[in-house]
DNA sequence: ATTAATCTACCTTCTAGTAGGATGACTGTC
DNA sequence: GACAGTCATCCTACTAGAAGGTAGATTAAT
């Protein structure tokens, strides 16, 4: 019953992890093919052309990360403690490497050669990752919390883009500790009280 | 006389853009034969193989590298000045659209696919650039003129990320202000005198 | 006369994608 | 309960074009 669609779960959650080790071009129907056990014809069944299938898997993967989102601030009242948290999550990941990349981050380098499909919603993604982020700067600055050098936007700007490369500096330096090193100070700081 | 090398050159500055734009996987020999006027066999006859091509462009980027941080070094003595310097170039060629992202940054995000010699580059290049800003930092602290919250290494390692996910978040906007938005507000904080 | 640079022509492998058939589960109908 | 029809899934077999790369001839510079 349930995993009548189990396939295509399969199919997306193999390309997620392809597209994080090399991006769009990075991998290939075949590829899929020998990790799921299927032919690639199936796949064509399943997602009729490359465009639709990473366009379906950006487009879960941002519903995933509002879901997420939606929970933590059920979680943690406090916007610092969800900031750590996410990071938490991420710095989790790198270290076990069963997510070493954002996907979205990823497909964003590759954004001009990408097609128009895909575009918007990695584009979709960044907005809604960056307005979420504003809110959750602009509560804190209100509760007094969080103390924010600029704007809430451009705080939230900064924090995506350190995150963002902080996942690449570990993948360069293949050290999942630079994560921690670079992201540890990005929320003390905000945390700190202003002398 | 000096034109003599001008091909393999022509070669070299288009797989440099071309690779900026798509990463390794995002382009082709036959790409570089259609822009540079020549025929894919004459590619092979400078560059034997893709990995030779990309391995040389890597190495010839991170010389040129070294050499523009010593002029740097030459022309602005405060640390400071070098960091906003660094920043500014990078400003100007992502406004300007010459330079959209760092070759070794993007070639980083897909450093799992990328054939070994050419991650061997990446990486001495990522070395290299963190070495730099480190003493950098060391040397802004001991002058007093850059304010640093933690070890010179993980300030260094902080502006790295800061600014490559500046560049990521840019090209995911597609907004070039989005750069120095990001970039501003981490020199300013650098600089600023510990109350 | 030699050598570097370029060409045409070709090869092999991979790429995304298609055509059409086999299987099997779920329908409604008698 | 048997029967036919429908539909989803997966298969084999195939295509056209792009990929990286090679062989060997031609041209041009020294």
């Amino acid at each position: 019953m349930s995993n009548l669609t189990s396939t295509s779960d399969d199919i997306l959650r193999c390309a997620r992890s392809l597209i994080i080790e090399g991006g769009y071009n990075g991998f290939s129907y075949a590829d899929i093919s020998k990790v799921v056990g299927i032919r690639k014809a199936s796949i064509h069944h399943h997602f009729p052309s490359k465009v639709d299938l990473v366009r379906t898997l950006v487009v879960r993967y941002r519903e995933d990360a509002e879901t997420a989102i939606a929970e933590l601030g059920r979680a943690y009242p406090q916007p610092a403690d969800q900031l750590r948290a996410y990071t938490g999550y991420w710095a989790g990941c790198i270290a076990d490497a069963t997510r070493t990349f954002c996907v979205c981050a990823l497909l964003a380098t590759e954004l001009p050669v990408l097609p128009s499909e895909v575009v918007a919603e990695v584009r979709a993604y960044f907005r809604m990752f960056s307005d979420w982020l504003t809110s959750l700067m602009e509560q804190g600055a209100d509760e007094g919390t969080l103390t924010l050098a600029g704007t809430a936007r451009s705080e939230a700007e900064g924090f995506i883009a350190t995150v963002h490369g902080a996942m690449l500096s570990a993948r360069a330096y293949g050290d999942p500790s630079v994560f921690t090193v670079v992201t540890q100070p990005l929320i003390e700081r905000l945390v700190a009280r202003r002398q």
